[in-house]
DNA sequence: CCCAGAACGGCACGGTCCGTGCCGCTTTGC
DNA sequence: GCAAAGCGGCACGGACCGTGCCGTTCTGGG
C-alpha cells in the first residue's frame, strides 16, 4: 500500500512529499537530529551532521525541510506533541498547578529543557520558527488554558473581571521568563509562588 | 595622558586591554557591530563583516571580546544604560505604567526592537551572553522595581502579601512572553492591560 | 508486467565565515 | 630610546552551506 502526498504527518515546516508506509526517512532524520543535538548541542547541529548521523544524502534533508530550525522544530514537537492537557477536578488552582508542574518537568530540564531553550532561541532569529511554534504548540496550549480559566470563571474561582485573552501571557510569562531570562532552574515550588501572587493580585485586599 | 587596564569601559564581556585616551578602537568596532545589524540583520553579523566595516583587522575584534554574541551584547548595552529608571510620584501604578511605557518603547520596536530580540535569542545558545545580559541589565532593573514595590508597599499601595522577589517576572514576564513567543506587537494597550490583570489578580474578589 | 519518473546515496564544487598564524609598521610606556 | 605590545593586511586550513551531477533503486500508472 502507497500513500501520496502525506498531508504534513511530520508538520508544516516540512515540504510535502510522496511517502510509503516503509518510508521511515523523515521520522529517521528527526530522530538524527534529536541525537546530534542531545549529544552535542544544538551549536553543533548541521544538516551535514544529521544527514550522516541518519545515513541519508544531504538531499534528502533539504527535501523536506528548508532550514535547520524547522527540522529541529519537527523533531521537537514529533516528541512532545501528547500529554500537557488540563485536568478539571473542580479546583481551578490545583488543575492549572498540575497541568503546569507537568510542563515544567518536560520542557524545562533535561533531557528536554536545553533544547527547548535552544528552540525558542532559534525562533528569535528565524520568523518561520517562531510562526510554527506558536501555532503549533504554543496557541493550542493558550486555548486549553483559556477555556480552563473559563470554566473556573463560570463556577466563580477567578475574577468575573479577569481578561482571559491575558491568561497564557500572565500565567506562563512569569516562567518563561525564569526558564529564558534569568535561566534559573524553574521548579515546582517557583511554579506554586508565582501562583500565590498571581491569585492574590498586586493590589491591597481590603 | 595614557589609561591601563581599563576597567571593563565597555562591559564584563571585554578582555581586559590598554587604551588611551585617543584609543577609539572599541567604540569604533562596536558601532560597527551595530551598523551592520541594523543593516543586514543579526544572522548577518560577522566578525568579518564588523572588522570590514569598521576599518580593523579581525584581531583587533578577536582580542577584546571572545565571542561574536558578547561584542552584541556589548554594542547593545553601551547605547541603552541609561535611562529606564523609576520615577516616584507617590502613585505606583502610574510610576509602573510610565516605566514599562518607556522600556516597551526603546527595547520593543524599531530600531532596537529586532536586535534585542536577537540578543535575547543569542542569550539561549550562548551562556556568557545570558549571564552578561542578566548581571548588566536585567537584575538592575529587577532591583530598580522591586525597590519602588517596597516604597509602594510600605505605603499600602501594594498587598502587604506581594513576594517582592517575584516582582520582575511577573511584571516583565507577560511582555517578555509577548515579545519572544507570540512575537506581536507589545503597545502600551497591551501593557495597560497586563497591569490591570496583574494588580486586580486572578482570584475573585469579594 | 514494464517503464518513465522520482527519490535515493555519494561525491564534488564554490562560497562564506571561522579562528589563527605571520609580516612589517606604528604606538606605547618604562 | 628601546623593548613590548598593538596594529592592518594577508593567507591558511577547516567547518558547513546549498547546489549540482552521477549512477542506482524504488514507485506507481498504464
Amino acid at each position: 500500500m502507497s500513500i501520496r502526498h502525506v498531508p504534513c504527518r511530520y508538520g508544516d515546516g516540512m515540504i510535502q512529499h510522496r511517502a510509503t508506509s516503509a518510508d521511515d526517512r523523515a521520522g529517521t532524520i528527526m530522530r538524527a537530529a534529536l541525537d546530534v543535538a542531545l549529544e552535542a548541542g544544538y551549536a553543533r547541529l548541521s544538516i551535514e551532521a544529521v544527514a550522516a548521523r541518519a545515513g541519508v544524502g544531504k538531499h534528502a534533508v533539504y527535501r523536506r525541510w528548508t532550514s535547520k530550525g524547522l527540522l529541529f522544530l519537527d523533531s521537537i514537537l514529533s516528541l512532545n506533541e501528547p500529554a500537557l492537557d488540563y485536568p478539571d477536578t473542580g479546583d481551578v488552582r490545583a488543575d492549572l498547578r498540575h497541568q503546569i508542574h507537568a510542563a515544567v518537568d518536560l520542557l524545562g530540564a533535561p533531557p528536554w529543557g536545553p533544547l527547548y531553550r535552544a528552540l525558542l532561541g532559534e525562533a528569535q532569529h528565524d520568523p518561520a520558527v517562531a510562526a510554527g511554534l506558536v501555532e503549533r504548540f504554543i496557541r493550542p496550549q493558550a486555548e486549553k488554558t483559556e477555556a480552563r480559566l473559563r470554566t473556573a470563571r463560570e463556577q466563580g474561582q477567578v475574577s468575573a473581571d479577569f481578561d482571559l485573552d491575558l491568561a497564557m501571557s500572565i500565567l506562563s510569562g512569569p516562567l518563561y521568563f525564569q526558564f529564558m531570562i534569568t535561566q534559573e532552574p524553574v521548579t515546582h515550588a517557583y511554579v506554586d509562588r508565582v501562583l500565590d501572587a498571581l491569585f492574590a493580585g498586586l493590589g491591597p485586599r481590603p
